[in-house]
RNA sequence: GGGAUCUUAGCUCAGCUGGGAGAGCAUCUGCCUUACAAGCAGAGGGUCAUAGGUUCGAGCCCUAUAGGUCCCACCA
C-alpha cells in the first residue's frame, strides 16, 4: 500500500516543508569522522548587502549538486557557508540610510557609526542566507561564518602581523587608485576601464631660454587627455634616442599658469611613434609618470583633494572640480596662444567598479602586500596540476594575472572592516604592528597611542576563507580533517579578486593548497544575451521564478545544456520546460503508486523477469555508470541530460508503456509483480540520480513511494546511497531483442501515421521471418508489441501464406511485418513509400561498400570499426532484398 | 597591442579523448489511448561561418580569413 501523491505537481506545497525537515534532521551537518573520507566545498560568501540573483542561484545550484552527489556517494560532505561583510558596499548602504535621517557618519563618529552598521547587519545580513535556503542548498548552517566574526578577525590579524613581520606587508607612499566618491583607495582589480568619448588636447610649453625666461620662439608641443593635471607637472619627457629632441637634453621648459621651469628628461617609456614624441610628466597623478618620476628623482606635486577637487597647489583653480578646472585651464592656455589644437579621442577612463566614479590616481600613504614572492607557489600550483581549473582554458587567464601582478593595496579609508593592527606612539613616533592591542609604547613607555585609522580590503579576509572558516589560526580538528577543501565553485569574473588570493594565502599560511579544483561557471544573461543588471532592469529574480515554477525547475534550468565556464541565456520558456519535466516525473510516479495500490510487491526471482524488465535494468545500469562518470568530471550538464533522457525516453515513453498490459492483466500476478518491482526499483534509482539536480521533487516522491515499505533504505533520499554500476546487470541479448521490437513498433506507427490510419483502428500484424531469434523476440514481447503497435493480433510465421497482397509492409532486420488494413486501396502510395526506402538503403549500402573497398580504411581503421561497417552492410543488403521483393509483388499487380 | 572564446535546425544551446549530426522551444499532421494536454504518436528542417591542410575518416586536430563576445594592458 502506498500513499497517494497529489494529482498535480505543486512545488510550492512541498519545498519549504522538505527543507525544514532536512535542516531539522541535521542532514546538512558534517562532523569530523575519521572513518569517512571528507568532501568539502566552501561557499563563496555572499555580501550581507546582497539579494539573491541568478549568479548566486547558479553558483549555489552547482555546489549543491556536487555536495549532494558526494554525500550520497558516502563522503562526509561539508558545505561550509557564510557571509561577507562587504566593506564598501555595506558602508555605503548604511551611510545612505543615515543620510535619509539627515545623519552624516562623521557626526556620529567611528564607534557609533559601527554600532549602526552592526544593527543593520543584524536586521538584513541574514536575508541572503534565507534566500539561499529557498534554492534547496544543503549547506551546514550550524557552521555558518561571517568574515567579521571573532574567528575571522583573529585570522585576519594573525595573517597581517605574520606578513608584516616577514616584510611582505609594508606601508608606503605610492600612487594608488583613489575613488573620490567612496573616499577611499581601491586595488587595481577594482578599477574598470570604460571607453568614453573625449579629446586630445595639443598643448605647447615654451622652452626656457638662457636667461631663465620662457622663450617666445621655441616651444615643445605634446598632447594630453587630462590638461588639468598640468598643475602638477614636474617634467617633460622625450625618448633618449629621439633625434628630434637631442638638442633639448639638459634643458627646461616653462610650465605655464604655474609659472615655473621644469626639466626635460629622457626616458624610454616615451613612445617616439606616438604624437609628437613628447610627454608631460605628472608623477602625482599618473601611474606611469610616477614611475618616470622615481627614475629621475622628480618632485611629486599633488594638486587634488580627496573629493576630486583641485587643492591649494592649483593656485587660482583651487576648489574647482577636475572637469571645471580642465575647461578653465584650456581656456587660459588658448588665450596665451599655447593651445595648438583639440582632437576628438576615445579615452579609456578608469572607473570604480562599485560606484562608477572616475578614479583619480594619486600618491598617498597606504598599506601594500608585496606580491612577487607570494605569487610564485600560486602560479606553480596550476602549472603542475596541484590545482586544476575547469575548464582548463582558465589557466591562461590565471597566468595572465600572476605574471603581471603588482603589489596589492590593502588599506581602505573606511570604517566598516578589519582595522589595521598598527599602532602609533604620539611621543616617540614609532609604529608597532601587533596581534594584541597596544596601549603602551614598547619603546618609550608612552600611553599616547593611537591605532591606524584604515581598514582592510574586503578581499583580505575572504582570501583566508577556506581555512579561517575551519578554525585557523587554531589547530582545530576540522582544519586537519576538512582542509584542503575539494572544489571551489565560482564565476570566472572573480579569478583576480578572490581565487588567486585564496591560493597564495593557502600556500603561505597553511603550507598547502586551499582546494584541488576550481569549477568556473559563466554569467547568466537575459533572453537577448545581455548581462543582467540593475540599471537595465533586465534582471530576473530567482525568487519569483521559484514562486512560479519551483526551485527544482530553476536549478534544472541553470545546469542543463550548459558547459563549464560558458555564459548562458535564461528565459521563461526554458524554466517552463524544466517544470514540465518535473511534472513528467511526478506523473510517472503517480502511475506506479496507483498500480501498487493494494498490492504487496515482492522481489521476483530472476526467471520471473521479462525481457523488457532486463532491458530497462540494463539501460539503467549503463546510465548509472555514465552519469557518475560525467559528474566526477564536473560535466553536470551532460550528466543531467542523460538522466533526463533515461527517465523520459526509456522509462516513461517505452518501459511504462510496455508493461501496461501486464499490470492490467490481473490473472498473471507474477508477471505484474515482476513489472512493478522492476519499475519501482528503476524509478528509485532514477530519482537518486536526479536528486542532486532536483532535490525537492525527488525527496517527496521517494518518501511517499517507500513510506510503507517494511525495509526502506533511509527516511530521506538525500542520505540514500548513490546507485552503483553492476556488471552482472548487463543484458545484451535482451537489449537487442527489445530494440528490435521497438524498431518494429516505430515502423508500424510510422506507416499508420503516414497512411492516416485512425489510432482507434486496430489491425492484425503478421511477422514473417525465418530467424528463430526474431520469432522468439516477438513471442516474448507479444503482449506489449501488440499494445504499442496498435495491433489487434500478431501472428508469427515463416512465409507469406495467407497474407493479403494489399497489406502494408514494414522491414526490420531479418523480418518483414505485414499489416493488412481492410480498406487500404492506395497501392501507388505504398509503392512510393517503399521506393523511398529503397533509395535510402541504396545510399547506405553505397556508403558502406565505399568504406569497405577502401584498402586504407581496412588496414588502418580499428578492427571494431571495420566489423561495424561489415555488419551494417549485411543488414542493409538484407533489408534491401526485403524491400525489393515487396516492390516486385506490388508492381506486378 | 596581448589573450581567450564563439560561429551547429527558425530560436536558445549540447555534442566528453576524431568513427554515420542531437535536445528544448517553435512549425506541421493526427490523437482527451484509464500517469501526465505541463501530455501522446508521427513529420519537416542543418554543405556544423569561409578557405586550405593533417588523417583511411574532421563539427571535433592544424593554418589563414570574416564576423560576434569577453578579459588583460593601455598609448600620453
Amino acid at each position: 500500500m502506498s500513499k497517494e501523491l497529489a494529482k498535480t505537481y505543486d512545488p510550492s506545497s512541498m519545498e519549504g516543508r522538505l527543507y525544514e525537515k532536512w535542516e531539522k534532521n541535521g542532514y546538512f551537518h558534517a562532523e569530523v569522522d575519521r572513518s569517512k573520507k571528507p568532501f568539502t566545498i566552501v561557499m563563496p560568501p555572499p555580501n550581507i548587502t546582497g539579494q539573491l540573483h541568478m549568479g548566486h542561484a547558479l553558483d549555489n545550484t552547482m555546489q549543491d549538486i556536487l555536495i549532494r552527489f558526494k554525500r550520497m556517494q558516502g563522503y562526509n560532505a561539508l558545505w561550509q557557508p557564510g557571509t561577507d561583510h562587504a566593506s564598501i558596499a555595506t558602508e555605503v548602504r548604511v551611510m545612505s540610510e543615515l543620510k535619509k535621517q539627515g545623519i552624516d557618519k562623521h557626526d556620529l563618529g567611528r564607534e557609533k557609526f559601527l554600532d549602526r552598521v552592526w544593527e543593520w547587519r543584524e536586521e538584513y545580513g541574514g536575508r541572503i542566507t534565507k534566500q539561499l535556503r529557498k534554492m534547496g542548498s544543503s549547506c551546514d548552517w550550524e557552521r555558518e561564518r561571517f568574515t567579521m566574526d571573532e574567528g575571522c578577525n583573529k585570522a585576519v590579524t594573525e595573517v597581517f602581523v605574520n606578513l608584516y613581520n616577514k616584510g611582505l606587508i609594508y606601508k608606503g607612499a605610492r600612487i594608488i587608485n583613489w575613488c573620490p566618491v567612496c573616499n577611499t583607495s581601491i586595488s587595481d582589480a577594482e578599477v574598470e576601464y570604460v571607453e568614453q568619448p573625449s579629446h586630445l588636447w595639443h598643448i605647447k610649453y615654451p622652452l626656457v631660454d638662457e636667461n631663465g625666461k620662457p622663450s617666445t620662439t621655441e616651444f615643445l608641443t605634446f598632447a594630453t587627455t587630462r590638461p588639468e593635471t598640468m598643475l602638477g607637472d614636474t617634467a617633460v619627457a622625450v625618448h633618449p634616442d629621439d633625434e628630434r629632441y637631442t638638442k633639448l637634453h639638459g634643458r627646461s621648459v616653462w610650465l605655464p599658469i604655474v609659472n615655473k621651469a621644469i626639466p626635460v628628461v629622457e626616458d624610454t617609456y616615451v613612445d617616439m611613434e606616438f604624437g609628437t614624441g613628447v610627454v608631460k610628466i605628472t608623477p602625482g597623478h599618473d601611474p606611469n609618470d610616477f614611475e618616470v618620476g622615481k627614475r629621475h628623482d622628480l618632485p611629486i606635486v599633488n594638486v587634488m583633494n580627496d573629493d576630486g577637487t583641485i587643492n591649494e597647489n592649483g593656485g587660482k583653480y583651487e576648489g574647482m572640480t577636475d572637469l571645471d578646472a580642465r575647461a578653465a585651464i584650456v581656456e587660459e592656455l588658448k588665450e596665451e596662444g599655447l593651445l595648438v589644437k583639440i582632437e576628438d579621442y576615445a579615452h579609456n577612463v578608469g572607473t570604480h567598479d562599485r560606484c562608477g566614479a572616475t578614479i583619480q590616481p594619486l600618491v598617498k600613504q597606504q598599506w601594500f602586500v608585496k606580491m612577487d614572492e607570494l605569487i610564485k607557489p600560486a602560479r606553480r600550483a596550476v602549472e603542475n596540476g596541484d590545482i586544476k581549473l575547469v575548464p582548463p582554458r582558465m589557466d591562461r587567464t590565471y597566468y595572465n594575472w600572476t605574471d603581471n601582478i603588482r603589489d596589492w593595496c590593502i588599506s581602505r579609508q573606511l570604517w566598516w572592516g578589519h582595522r589595521i593592527p598598527a599602532y602609533y606612539c604620539a611621543d616617540c613616533g614609532k609604529m608597532h604592528v601587533s596581534k594584541t592591542p597596544v596601549t603602551k609604547c614598547p619603546d618609550c613607555g608612552s600611553t599616547n597611542i593611537s591605532q591606524d585609522e584604515d581598514t582592510l580590503d574586503t578581499w583580505f579576509s575572504s582570501a583566508l576563507w577556506p581555512f579561517s572558516t575551519l578554525g585557523w589560526p587554531e589547530k582545530t580538528e576540522e582544519l586537519d580533517y576538512f582542509y584542503p577543501t575539494d572544489v571551489l565553485v565560482t564565476g570566472y569574473d572573480i579569478i583576480f579578486f578572490w581565487v588567486i588570493r585564496m591560493i597564495f594565502s593557502g600556500y603561505e599560511h597553511m603550507g598547502e593548497k586551499p582546494f584541488s579544483t576550481v569549477l568556473f561557471h559563466g554569467l547568466v544573461r537575459d533572453g537577448q544575451g545581455r548581462k543582467m543588471s540593475k540599471s537595465l532592469g533586465n534582471g530576473i529574480d530567482p525568487l519569483e521564478v521559484i514562486e512560479k515554477y519551483g526551485a527544482d525547475a530553476l536549478r534544472f534550468t541553470l545546469v542543463t545544456g550548459n558547459a563549464p565556464g560558458n555564459d548562458m541565456r535564461f528565459t521563461d520558456e526554458r524554466v517552463e520546460a524544466s517544470r514540465n519535466f518535473a511534472n513528467k516525473v511526478w506523473n510517472a510516479s503517480r502511475f506506479i503508486m496507483m498500480n501498487m495500490e493494494g498490492k504487496n510487491i515482492t522481489k521476483p526471482s530472476d526467471d520471473e523477469l521479462h525481457a523488457e524488465d532486463r532491458w530497462v535494468l540494463s539501460k539503467l545500469n549503463k546510465v548509472i555508470r555514465e552519469v557518475t562518470d560525467n559528474m566526477e568530471k564536473f560535466e553536470l550538464g551532460i550528466a543531467v541530460q542523460k538522466v533526463y533522457d533515461f527517465i523520459y525516453d526509456v522509462l516513461c515513453d517505452w518501459y511504462i508503456e510496455m508493461i501496461k498490459p501486464r499490470l492490467y492483466n490481473t490473472s498473471d500476478e507474477k508477471s505484474s509483480n515482476a513489472a512493478l518491482y522492476t519499475l519501482k526499483s528503476v524509478l528509485i534509482d532514477s530519482l537518486k540520480l536526479l536528486h542532486p539536480y532536483m532535490p525537492f521533487i525527488t525527496e517527496e516522491i521517494y518518501c511517499t513511494l517507500t513510506e510503507t515499505d517494511e525495509k526502506r533504505e533511509a527516511e530521506s533520499i538525500m542520505i540514500c546511497s548513490w546507485p552503483e554500476y553492476k556488471s552482472e546487470r548487463e543484458y545484451e541479448q535482451d537489449e537487442d531483442m527489445i530494440e528490435l521490437i521497438k524498431e518494429a513498433v516505430r515502423g508500424i506507427r510510422n506507416v499508420r501515421s503516414s497512411m492516416n490510419v485512425a489510432p482507434s483502428k486496430k489491425a492484425n500484424v503478421f511477422i514473417v521471418t525465418e530467424d528463430d531469434k526474431v520469432k522468439d523476440a516477438f513471442e516474448k514481447g507479444k503482449l506489449f508489441f501488440e499494445s504499442l503497435a496498435g495491433a489487434s493480433s500478431s501472428l508469427i510465421q515463416s512465409d507469406k501464406k495467407g497474407i493479403d497482397d494489399d497489406a502494408v509492409s514494414v522491414m526490420i532486420a531479418n523480418a518483414t511485418l505485414y499489416i493488412p488494413f481492410a480498406e487500404l486501396v492506395d497501392i501507388s502510395a505504398e509503392i512510393e513509400r517503399l521506393k523511398k526506402e529503397k533509395d535510402r538503403l541504396d545510399g547506405e549500402i553505397k556508403r558502406c561498400r565505399g568504406m569497405l573497398s577502401n584498402e586504407k580504411f581496412i588496414s588502418k581503421a580499428p578492427e571494431v570499426k571495420v566489423n561495424e561497417e561489415k555488419e551494417k552492410l549485411e543488414k542493409y543488403t538484407q533489408l534491401l532484398d526485403q524491400v525489393k521483393e515487396r516492390l516486385d509483388t506490388l508492381e506486378s499487380k
